[in-house]
DNA sequence: GACATATATACGGATAGACGTATATGTTAT
DNA sequence: ATAACATATACGTCTATCCGTATATATGTC
């Protein structure tokens, strides 16, 4: 029987491999969010939201920090030269298209929570 | 139904994200390569090769020429900036990958057109 | 033409991944 | 404790993907 790894380039990319994670590693850019508003803005079911979290928490690529009855979650600091190579690359993208600018744009405008502090997309 | 888009970052990714693939691109980075060296190379089956080779090939990331009974392929061109910047990370991520160097060292001792060196890589 | 070689594709089975729904877990307020 | 809420997981299903084997296609040789 062959181990199969949860490492290594294959395993990231196919961590990078589905739109919605992407939506929610787009999001996750401009700093640290919780489920509820990250359900809200990209108009997906909670759990497939919890899901794939859950996915980019596994791959190392996001953390999560709970505060009372929410999770926030952000991006990781990486240590791998070939992951913050690709997620640099990921975020200048991101950074320039069209449909991920529109979807950060939204981020704000919905949460469970009132009053809040402003979004920015750091580099 | 939904179309599925065969391009995009998540097509990208998903192409990266299988390791016979990235061994494929591997030997490749040393330059064009007929399909009989991969397979040797790669101690394959002759199939499993052309399928990954014809993914790549449909995902943009490699060529092919067709030379007498061979097939060549090489890595292509890229105009994408992120795809330009991924393949680069990887390019560097494979110049020191241990598994990788040692694939790619064995590149060049199996080869069709000078005679196969073992009869034994039927595997 | 027949035949061998190099490569590509088709087919069927196995496995992994994504989904929606339902439910479980954990936290806060009353 | 109960209720309400935020989040996570379990379950069954569906689809995509990978694989090995068999076969098809293309080219060169006799």
């Amino acid at each position: 029987m062959k181990r199969k790894s949860k490492s290594g380039p294959p395993f990231l990319f196919k961590t990078l491999a589905d739109p919605t994670r992407l939506r929610l590693l787009n999001l996750l850019a401009c700093g640290e969010t919780c489920v509820c508003e990250l359900t809200g803005t990209l108009r997906v079911v909670q759990p497939k939201v919890s899901r794939h979290l859950a996915h980019l928490k596994r791959a190392g690529l996001v953390e999560a920090r709970r505060n009372g009855k929410w999770t926030h979650y952000r991006w990781a600091e990486q240590a791998d030269p070939l992951v913050r190579h690709v997620l640099l690359g990921l975020r200048q993208w991101m950074a320039k298209d069209n449909a991920m600018n529109g979807e950060r744009r939204r981020r704000g405008e919905v949460c469970c929570r009132i009053g809040r502090r402003k979004a920015t997309f750091s580099k």
